[in-house]
DNA sequence: TGTTGACATAATAATAGTTACCATGTACTT
DNA sequence: AAGTACATGGTAACTATTATTATGTCAACA
């Protein structure tokens, strides 16, 4: 009844992978890894054994911060840190000197079956980062939301790239065959993104981000 | 350049509702019960006024274990126990008792800017349930995943719903003009569903959650 | 020992949750 | 009042995950 496992060549090198790699990974930086060993293996064979393989207690499923799911290669009883820029996690011991338990009349009728401890920061990477540009704020590297430009987007950032000075949103449109409000609402996304400035009220002008962003 | 927060009748909205709330709900959730007020309101108003209001620090936004983002109108430090099977949130006091802080060795080099402590088990209503259904196990209210046919799954389950007796899956992919290996697959689905049951080796029949399944 | 079917896989479709885009609407500033 | 900043609704696109299914592999039994 008590199904055996079985131990297939994919499972293998998925265990494996997740041994040597000490970074609590998603299921696709796991996949990564193992299509160097096998190229041929689908990200759905890696999600559906990463799950076979945290209810068989061989590796254990991480609920962390993020999106995205992690897997732990390292059974014994740990806690985490987890990097709000990067989304990296890292194990933290806290030597069994806080076990907490909750009091019964302050568990709320629950069933307690566990409890999960996560402190959260800034990695060592991300700290000297933070110090240098002291302007990105946390917005920079962590996901696509910043990078792309729509054709929109573009049109109206190559349009500002060939004013000399800064100019209102009244010579865009007339450069670009764009309505002023639709100018306006691409100068508001260009800005969000960093690739315009405005050094005077309603003038605007391309930054160096934004000339790095059309090449 | 600390640009105040305009508040408009749908932050209004949104802002009472959750503090109605005090069941730190899920952004769609919120939605459902700010749609009563505002019936023309969009999903994506909500997400975005959620994310904002929670940078000016009048609401947090949780990060807890499940998939979806939860939000709190309650600012006061405290922290949070989870039902593994329902996802319901409720809060938990630890009375300032345990304010765990790391000691700089142990913290790896991070910047550290806090810590979330977070127990997970069943919620009284769970606890109830589960008493009495010793066998569907933690499955069956919690996703999509169970309830619905595919046509093949429709088909094989048509097919076995007529025979009086158990039968081998030569006999099914004879009454419905599909492969046997295809049969073999389908019962293999419907047997994780619960829809078909299997008294002996390699002879299949419907059950009674399969016949209400099908109607 | 050849069949059979349990279990796995690769490829892909489907889903859930969230975010991006943009035309349009509303409210501040001067 | 003009002109811009900010906000909204509708929808497309995106990310992470799960489901489906044809096909492959192998162990157990007839
Ligand atoms: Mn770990
Ligand atoms: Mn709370
Ligand atoms: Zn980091
Ligand atoms: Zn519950």
């Amino acid at each position: 009844m008590d199904k055996q496992l079985r131990m297939t060549h994919q499972r293998e090198v998925i265990l494996s992978e997740l041994g040597k790699c000490h970074t609590h990974p998603t299921a696709d930086e796991l996949y990564e890894r193992v299509k160097k060993k096998l190229p041929r293996i689908s990200l759905a064979t890696v999600y559906r054994n990463l799950e076979i393989l945290s209810e068989a207690g061989l590796i254990r499923k991480l609920e962390v911060s993020g999106r995205q799911k992690r897997f732990d290669w390292d059974l014994r009883q740990h806690d985490h840190i987890y990097c709000v820029r990067c989304h990296r996690v890292d194990n933290i011991d806290l030597e069994g000197k806080k076990q907490l338990s909750l009091p019964a009349h302050e568990s709320r009728g629950y069933k307690v079956s566990g409890c999960r401890i996560e402190f959260f920061g800034l990695c060592p990477g991300c700290r000297k980062i933070q110090q240098k540009t002291r302007k990105g704020e946390e917005k920079m590297g962590c996901k696509t939301c910043g990078t792309g430009l729509s054709d929109k987007q573009r049109e109206v950032l190559e349009a500002l790239a060939k004013c000399k000075d800064a100019c209102g949103s009244k010579d865009i449109a007339a450069a670009t065959s764009l309505e002023p409000k639709q100018v306006s609402c691409q100068i508001t996304a260009l800005k969000k993104k960093g690739y315009v400035a405005s050094p005077a009220r309603c003038k605007y002008e391309i930054t160096s981000e934004g000339k790095a962003a059309l090449s």
